[in-house]
RNA sequence: GGGCGAUUAGCUCAGUUGGUUAGAGCGCUGUCUUGACAUGGCAGAGGUCACUAGUUCAAAUCUAGUAUCGCCCACCA
C-alpha cells in the first residue's frame, strides 16, 4: 500500500467490478427492502443536492444489502417535459436555427436523438459516486411500459370522472405559450407600482376611483366592485360608469371581496385576466372579456389603438392616454407579489384556455388519510403539516401543457369538437361507433411531467401489466421502504405519488418519505447557476484549478455583468482551486453533515477533513497488514488474558450499536460521527499504540496472537461498518486484509454487517483506568515544558489493592505510552515537595522534578487546578445543601452529587497539602 | 395573514425521555520529523447555550413571551 491515500488510484477500480459481477441486483432472499430514486431530468447533470441524496440511499441501500435484505434501488430518468423542450429549443437557436423550422415530430426526434446523447450523462456522473443502483432495471418515464402506465391512468381516471376538460382560468407563460401548474408559479416580491384611476359616472355626477397595479387589463373590466357595507358607495351600487379608453359603460356592483380599508375601496374588475376578478365576475353574472392573445399582446376585444401592443407596451399607452385625458389620479411605487414561471421566469398572466385537470377532492382524501393513518410517515416528522396543510386545500389540478415533448393526451376530436377518451383511436372509433368516415383528430397537448412521475412506484414495478407485475415482483417491492427527497418537491411529487399509487393500487407508494436539507454554500446562500456559486460535486472528486472552476462559473451566465463579481468571490473562497477529494470523502462528508431539520452548509474544510480522516484509516490498514503479514490468523486465539483487546472489541460493539441506531433514525450525522470517534479517537490513538508493546519480540506469545486476531477483526468491522458511506476506500483495503482472515465472500460489497456483541465492564474499566493514568502524566509533562521524550521516573503513592494490581499488571504499557524509564509505588512519607504531583482516581503520582523545573510554574499549575476543583466542589456542596434536592431527586441522582463532593474535597485537599508544602521549599 | 424551523466556542454543527465542570470537527496556541499516518502525534486556550419571565430540588433541554434570521403556504386590487 501507498503511503498516503490516493482516492484516483483506487476508486476507478471497484466500480465496474460489482457492477459486473451483479452485486447491486436483488438476491430475491430476505426482507424486502426498496428505494425509489427520484428521477433525474435526462438532459440533467448531477448537482450536490442529487450528490447528497444518492449518497444517503446508497448508504441505506448499501448497510440493507449487507444486513441480507433483498435490496433493490430502482433508478431512472424523468422526460421532464418544459426543462427538456427548452434544452433543445436553445440548441436549436444556438446553431443558428429557429424552432419554427421544426414540424412537432422532427422536433420530437431532435429531442429523442438529445436523450440518447445526454441520457446517460447522470447516470454515468452517480456511478462515479459509487451509487449501488441495479442498472439492469433503469428506467425512463417515455419507455412504452411506462407510457402505458400513462395512457391507462389517464383513461380509467376519465372513465372515473376524475379527469375532465373545460374552459377556465389557468397560469399562462406567454413566452412558452403552455399552461402550468399553480405550483410551477413562484409568487416573487417585487417592487411595483399602483395607480389610481378615474371612473367617470355615466350620469355626470362626478366619478369613482380605483386602484389597480395593472392598468392595461382596464380594457377587459366588465364592473366596478364596492364593498355591500361601505356608506360611502351604498348610492353607487347598480349605476354605471363610462370604462375610459373605450367607451363601454360598466355597471358598479357590491360584493364582499372588496376591502373597504384599501385603497379608495372600489376595485376594478377583470374576469379573464385575474382569479379574484374571475370569481367576482361570475357571481355577478358577467362574461369575461379576454383582451389578451397567446403571447399576451392585445387582441381585437380591445379598442383598435391597442391591438397587437404586448402587455407591456400597452401598460405604457394605458397610462399615457389616461394621463392625457387627465384620468390618472395617482402613480405610486406599491411592494406587490408577481407571478413568474418557475422555468421561464417570465411573468404568468391568468388566462382563460382549454385544459385537462384531475378532480382532486377524492384523491386528496385518499392522500390526506395515508398519512394521517401512518401508512406513510414523514422524517422528519414535523413535514406532516406541510403536507396536511396542502392536501386539506387542494386546487384540481391542470394537467395538460402545449408543449410537444411528453405523453400525447389519449383523446380525440370530430369536426363538431366532441372529444373522445380512449386508449387508442381505434379504441375510440369501436367504443363510439365512430365509421372510418367520421375525421377524428388526437389532442395536440401532451401530459406534465409530474403526471407520469406519480405512478413512478407502481410502474416501475410493471403496473398496470399482470405479467411484468410479476416479473418485476410488484407484490414483493411495493411499498417501497422508504422515499429520500427534498421538502421542494413534496407536492410536485411525493404527495401525488401517494395519491396515484394508493387510488390505482390500493398500497401507499412507500412506508417512510425522509425529507433532507438543502445544500447550500459557504455562506448560506442556495446554489445557482445565475448567483455563479454551484459547485459541482465531480469536481469535489477529481479536483479543479481555480482558473477552471472560475471560467465554469462564469460562461453562458444569464446576466453577465455578474461576471466580476463571480469571479472574485470565487477567486476568494478557492484560491487554490479544488483538491481533489474522492467520491468517498465527499460521500462521509454529506453523511457527517446530513442532521434533520436543517439546511447544510457545504464547508470545503469539513470534506478536507473526512479526506484526511480517510487518510488515517488507510494508514491504520497499512499498520494493521504489515503487522499481519502473509500469514492468516488465528481465530482460535484467545482473547481472555488480553483486557486491551477485549477493551476494543467492547467498545467496536458499542460503536455498532450506536450506528445501528443512528441509521434506523437517519441520522447519517451521528452515524458518521460514531465511526470517525471510534476509529480515530479508540482504535487509531489507544489501541494501535497498545497494540505495538504487545507485538514486541519480547512480548507475551498468546497477547501478541490476540492481538492479531483482534487487530484483524476489528479492522474488518470497521471496514464493513464504514463501508456504506465510503465503499471504494474500504472494499480497496478489505481486498487486502481478507486473505488473513481467510474470507470467502468476494466482496465487500456483498459481506454481512457485523452484530453488537457484549459489553466488557470489566475490560472498559481497566481500560479506562490506563488511559487516566497515562494522560495524567502526559498533562503534567507538557504544562511543566519537560521534554516530551525524555525519559523519567514516576512515584506513585496511595494505591488502593486494584491500583496496585493493574500497576503491575500495565506496568510495561504505561511506561511505553506515557514514556517513563520506571514506575515505583512509594509510601506516603516520601516527601513530594521536589516533585510535581498529579491526581488520578485515588493515586498520587509524583514526577521527581530534581529542579528540572521552576517551583513557580509548579505552583501556578496546580493553583490552576485547584481552582477547578474549587468550583466543582462549591456547585456539589451548594446542591447537597438544598434539603428539597436531597428529598426529591432519585437517590442514585443524590448519591452521585455525593461522590462527587467526596471526590472535590480528597483534591481540594490534596492539592492544597502539596501547594503547602511547595510554599515551604 | 397562517405555518414550519433556526439562534450553543472564531467558523460549521452535535447535545436522545430535564440530572458530572455543555461536546466534536475545522481554525487557533505550544510542542514533537517516536518505523502506520505531518492529510500526523501529544498537550492546551476558547462558551452568560439570543433575551425575558415561568414550571421544577434541578433547565441548553419543558412552557409563555420578545428579538433577529431563514423557508413554505395565502386572492388584498
Amino acid at each position: 500500500m501507498e503511503k498516503t491515500y490516493t482516492p484516483e488510484s483506487i476508486e476507478q477500480r471497484w466500480y465496474p467490478a460489482w457492477e459486473q459481477s451483479g452485486c447491486f441486483a436483488p438476491s430475491g432472499q430476505g426482507r424486502p427492502y426498496t428505494i425509489l430514486l427520484p428521477p433525474p431530468n435526462v438532459t440533467g447533470t448531477l448537482h450536490m443536492g442529487h450528490a447528497f441524496q444518492h449518497t444517503l440511499m446508497d448508504c441505506l441501500i448499501r448497510v440493507h444489502r449487507m444486513k441480507g435484505c433483498d435490496t433493490l434501488w430502482q433508478v431512472g430518468v424523468d422526460h421532464a417535459g418544459i426543462a427538456t423542450e427548452m434544452v433543445v429549443t436553445r440548441q436549436i437557436e444556438a446553431a443558428g436555427g429557429k424552432r419554427d423550422d421544426f414540424t412537432r415530430d422532427e422536433f420530437i426526434d431532435r429531442v429523442w436523438q438529445w436523450k440518447h446523447e445526454s441520457g446517460s450523462t447522470i447516470t454515468a456522473q452517480m456511478r462515479r459516486l459509487g451509487a449501488s443502483a441495479d442498472w439492469s432495471r433503469e428506467r425512463f418515464t417515455m419507455d412504452d411500459d411506462l407510457s402505458e402506465a400513462v395512457l391507462e391512468t389517464f383513461v380509467r381516471l376519465h372513465e372515473q370522472g376524475l379527469i375532465y376538460r373545460g374552459p377556465r382560468l389557468v397560469n399562462w407563460d406567454p413566452v412558452l405559450q403552455t399552461a402550468i401548474s399553480d405550483l410551477e408559479v413562484v409568487n416573487q416580491d417585487e417592487q411595483g407600482k399602483l395607480w389610481s384611476i378615474r371612473y367617470p359616472r355615466s350620469d355626470g355626477n362626478g366619478d369613482v376611483v380605483v386602484a389597480t397595479t395593472r392598468p392595461e387589463t382596464l380594457l377587459g373590466d366588465v364592473c366596478v366592485a364596492v364593498h355591500p357595507d361601505d356608506e360611502r358607495y351604498r348610492d353607487l351600487v347598480g349605476k354605471t360608469v363610462q370604462l375610459p379608453l373605450t367607451g363601454r359603460e360598466i355597471p358598479i356592483v357590491a360584493d364582499e371581496y372588496v376591502d373597504p380599508e384599501f385603497g379608495t375601496g372600489c376595485v376594478k374588475i377583470t374576469p379573464a385576466h385575474d382569479f379574484n376578478d374571475w370569481e367576482v365576475g361570475a357571481r355577478h353574472g358577467f362574461d369575461p372579456i379576454n383582451i389578451f392573445t397567446p403571447t399576451a399582446s392585445i387582441n381585437d376585444n380591445a379598442p383598435e389603438a391597442y391591438r397587437g401592443l404586448d402587455r407591456f407596451e400597452a401598460r405604457d399607452r394605458v397610462i399615457a392616454d389616461l394621463t392625457e385625458l387627465g384620468l390618472l389620479v395617482e402613480e405610486k411605487p406599491h411592494a406587490m407579489v408577481v407571478p413568474r414561471g418557475d422555468r421561464s421566469g417570465q411573468i404568468i398572466e391568468p388566462f382563460l384556455t382549454d385544459q385537462w385537470f384531475v378532480r382532486m377532492d377524492e384523491l386528496g382524501r385518499l392522500g390526506l388519510a395515508a398519512v394521517e393513518s401512518g401508512k406513510v410517515e414523514f422524517v422528519p416528522g414535523n413535514w406532516i403539516n406541510t403536507y396536511r396543510h396542502w392536501m386539506e386545500n387542494l386546487q384540481d389540478w391542470c394537467i395538460s401543457r402545449q408543449l410537444w415533448w411528453g405523453h400525447r393526451i389519449p383523446a380525440w376530436y370530430d369536426a363538431d369538437g366532441r372529444v373522445y377518451v380512449g386508449r387508442s383511436v381505434n379504441e375510440v372509433r369501436e367504443f363510439h361507433g365512430l365509421g372510418a368516415d367520421v375525421a377524428l383528430e388526437q389532442d395536440p397537448d401532451v401530459l406534465e411531467t409530474w403526471f407520469s412521475s406519480a405512478l413512478w412506484a407502481h410502474s416501475t414495478l410493471g403496473w398496470p401489466d399482470p405479467e411484468r407485475m410479476e416479473h418485476e415482483g410488484f407484490e414483493r417491492y411495493l411499498p417501497t421502504s422508504v422515499l429520500v427527497t427534498g421538502f421542494d418537491i413534496i407536492f410536485f411529487w411525493v404527495a401525488r405519488m401517494i395519491m396515484m399509487t394508493g387510488h390505482f393500487t390500493g398500497r401507499v407508494p412507500f412506508e417512510q418519505v425522509y425529507i433532507t436539507g438543502l445544500i447550500r454554500d459557504r455562506d448560506g446562500q442556495k446554489m445557482s447557476k445565475s448567483k455563479g456559486n454551484v459547485l459541482d460535486p465531480i469536481d469535489l472528486i477529481d479536483g479543479i484549478d481555480l482558473d477552471a472552476l472560475v471560467e465554469k462559473r462564469t460562461s453562458a451566465l444569464m446576466q453577465p455583468q455578474m461576471k466580476a463579481k463571480i469571479e472574485a468571490h470565487t477567486r476568494d473562497e478557492f484560491p487554490d482551486g479544488i483538491p481533489a477529494f474522492g467520491a468517498d470523502a465527499l460521500r462521509f462528508t454529506f453523511a457527517a453533515l446530513a442532521g434533520h431539520g436543517r439546511d447544510i452548509k457545504f464547508d470545503l474544510s469539513r470534506c478536507e477533513g473526512y479526506r484526511n480522516f480517510i487518510n488515517k484509516l488507510w494508514n491504520a490498514s497499512r499498520f494493521v497488514l504489515m503487522n499481519l503479514g502473509d500469514a492468516v490468523v488465528d481465530r482460535s486465539a484467545t482473547t481472555d488474558a488480553d483486557v486491551i483487546s477485549r477493551w476494543i472489541r467492547s467498545r467496536l460493539n458499542r460503536a455498532i450499536s450506536e450506528v445501528d441506531r443512528a441509521l434506523a433514525d437517519y441520522r447519517f450525522d451521528l452515524a458518521a460521527g460514531a465511526l470517525y470517534e471510534f476509529v480515530w479517537h479508540e482504535f487509531c490513538d489507544w489501541y494501535l499504540e497498545l497494540a505495538k508493546p504487545a507485538l514486541a519480540d519480547d512480548a507475551d506469545p498468546a497477547v501478541a496472537a490476540s492481538t492479531k486476531r483482534t487487530l484483524a477483526e476489528v479492522l474488518d468491522a470497521i471496514l464493513r461498518l464504514l463501508h456504506p458511506m465510503i465503499p471504494f476506500v474500504t472494499e480497496e483495503i478489505w481486498q487486502q486484509l481478507k486473505p488473513s482472515l481467510d474470507i470467502e465472500t468476494d466482496f465487500l460489497a456483498r459481506a454481512s454487517w457485523p452484530e453488537a456483541d457484549a459489553i466488557d465492564e470489566t475490560a472498559e474499566a481497566d481500560t479506562e483506568w490506563l488511559q487516566a493514568i497515562i494522560l495524567a502524566v502526559r498533562s503534567a509533562r507538557t504544562e511543566l515544558q519537560l521534554a516530551p521524550g525524555k525519559p523519567m521516573p514516576l512515584l506513585i503513592q496511595q494505591a488502593t489493592g486494584e491500583d496496585r494490581e493493574r500497576l503491575t499488571r500495565f506496568d510495561a504499557l504505561i511506561r511505553r505510552l506515557a514514556r517513563l524509564e520506571r514506575i515505583e509505588q512509594v509510601g506516603d512519607e516520601r516527601d513530594s515537595g521536589d516533585c510535581a504531583v498529579q491526581l488520578a482516581g485515588s493515586m498520587r503520582l509524583l514526577i521527581p522534578l530534581a529542579g528540572l523545573v521552576d517551583i513557580g510554574e509548579e505552583r501556578a499549575r496546580l493553583e490552576k487546578q485547584l481552582e477547578r476543583e474549587l468550583k466543582g466542589l462549591e456547585q456539589a456542596e451548594k446542591k447537597l445543601a438544598n434539603e428539597r434536592f436531597v428529598a426529591n431527586a432519585p437517590d442514585a441522582v443524590v448519591a452521585k452529587e455525593r461522590t462527587r463532593l467526596a471526590e472535590h474535597q480528597r483534591k481540594t485537599e490534596e492539592l492544597k497539602t502539596q501547594l503547602e508544602r511547595l510554599r515551604q521549599l
